[in-house]
DNA sequence: CGATTATATAATCATTTACTTATACAATGA
DNA sequence: TCATTGTATAAGTAAATGATTATATAATCG
């Protein structure tokens, strides 16, 4: 995903999706496990793996595993002209108070 | 285009199109006709009023009508989130050299 | 080991999208 | 007024997209 006008088409395109959103929003807060983004989002497991997949092809997001669970974070630290889109992503301090799930303790 | 989450996806969505993107690079230099666009980005005229109309709709670009011609120019003043991509849109200077239309003389 | 849990991938389908061609509308100018 | 020029809209189509269901893979734990 360089920097070419198709290249910041193709990452525009990952943003562009409000369920993709709506877990960068998470992210901000913290990092988490699939397990918990599909708790929070009310969707199906295999929808949520689509959209960090492609989240991740877009270098937007990190993997790291720990046990039996994959955990995302937000990857957006190197690229400062989304700061102004990331920046206006709501807060989802709300909906991570509802989460009582073993990998997140 | 209120900024909801959903709000927000839409107005990603407009931007995350190469031509439309090449058009937002091409009204950063000078507001442009129609045909001008057309010119440059070697594309058919109802292609490029079909993207003008997504980026008017999304409130990204204003349409004055002057004469014959019907000239679109940047409207993101007031759209800051945006300032990094829209920064981040190359220089079309070169390709607006070629132009030698009455509309733009 | 076998069962369970967590996640990824594959296949399918409905919807959306960008483009093309054809046509309509609008303004100008002979 | 009629032809021309500039732009918009409509209709059709192929490709891309997001979601679902089913299945595969991987790790943990009894």
């Amino acid at each position: 995903m360089n920097q070419t006008i198709e290249g910041l088409a193709d990452t525009l395109k990952i943003l562009s999706d409000k369920t993709r959103l709506t877990i960068l929003s998470l992210l901000k807060e913290k990092e988490m496990c699939v397990c918990d983004i599909v708790d929070i989002l009310q969707t199906t497991q295999p929808n949520i793996s689509q959209h960090l997949k492609k989240l991740k092809s877009g270098g937007l997001v990190l993997e790291t595993k720990r046990r039996q669970w994959v955990y995302y974070s937000l990857n957006v630290d190197d690229k400062a002209y989304l700061s102004g889109i990331i920046q206006k992503l709501p807060s989802m301090k709300e909906q991570l108070l509802q989460l009582n799930h073993e990998c997140c303790k």
